[in-house]
DNA sequence: CATAATTGTTTCATCATATAACAATATATC
DNA sequence: GATATATTGTTATATGATGAAACAATTATG
């Protein structure tokens, strides 16, 4: 019982105003609902393990490459530093991940994972998988998944320079 | 004057911990960042006109097919109909589209462009082509948009049912 | 040495989004 | 047809993500 009221001023011929966009050929939009369907089972997939996207990606980062410094890590995820502390706050409380001063600057801080927080690392990883198998079945195989990562890369990485 | 203050807990033969993911190979992290760019060069594009992404929404939306009621516009974004409403007023209040009582339920609103609103679409449809333009020069051609536009609708559409 | 820049931090504002409740109206059920 | 249930638009409110500004401690640069 639902349906539209009216209908109104349309164009000459057939029933579609000028050259208006439909929603479904704006890359932007489309990005915008494919991201959020993804982080939706994103999510979903890590909701036992209390970790949402952003700290996930910091965990990521100081496993595969210890010692950097906050200010270096939350360049790379496109992070204000100043939102980064509450994040690793969160991290540091949880016993993941922990500050260490770093000898050269006293004003830096070296990130590293604890103990606990490598064995944590290992489950996120082996969770990921699962959510990014997902997505590959979704896309039609591992193929897609590289063409539409190579696409998304040609937006991101900047042409000249 | 930058790097890394130490280096620590790698894996046995490389220099690469178990099979952590590397961010780039993340496909719903690098759709984040594609989107925030993306995104970023829409802002920027309708700055001067005060609109934002999910105005732009609702408008093409109304262009295409006035006459529907609030929810089911709000729905087809993705958007809750309790925030549909300060969204509408905005658009009301600036003159560009309106509510009318829809005559045959007494509950919802038809919604339609002004006349002002339909002037306001079409320079927006323009400055909407150029930004798309933009997208379309970094993927590559139209190949590769189309190519990532039929990507990204196999991550949306619903496989079953 | 004096000045400027960097690092981590706190505080604050803004925006997007979700939930719950409500009145008015419409639909369904008996 | 009366009563219960659902829908529509709305308000109020909470939460999370994000950005800007300022600050002390420290380091780099002229």
């Amino acid at each position: 019982m639902a349906g539209s009221t009216d209908g109104e001023k349309r164009n000459h011929t057939s029933g579609v105003p000028a050259g208006i966009p439909e929603m479904g050929e704006i890359v932007g939009y489309k990005l915008r609902r494919a991201q959020l369907f993804v982080f939706q089972d994103f999510i979903e997939s890590f909701a036992k393990m209390k970790l949402r996207p952003a700290e996930f990606s910091v965990l990521a980062i100081i496993a595969r490459t210890p010692g950097q410094k906050q200010t270096e890590i939350a360049e790379q995820l496109g992070i204000k530093r100043a939102n980064f502390v509450a994040l690793m706050d969160g991290l540091e409380r949880r016993g993941l991940a922990e500050r260490r001063k770093a000898a050269t600057d006293k004003r830096s801080h070296s990130l590293h994972l604890t103990p606990e927080g490598a064995r944590f690392v290992d489950k996120m990883t082996s969770v990921w998988r699962n959510h990014e198998e997902r997505l590959i079945e979704r896309l039609g195989g591992p193929e897609a998944r590289a063409a539409l990562l190579d696409l998304l890369g040609r937006l991101l990485d900047d042409p000249e320079r």
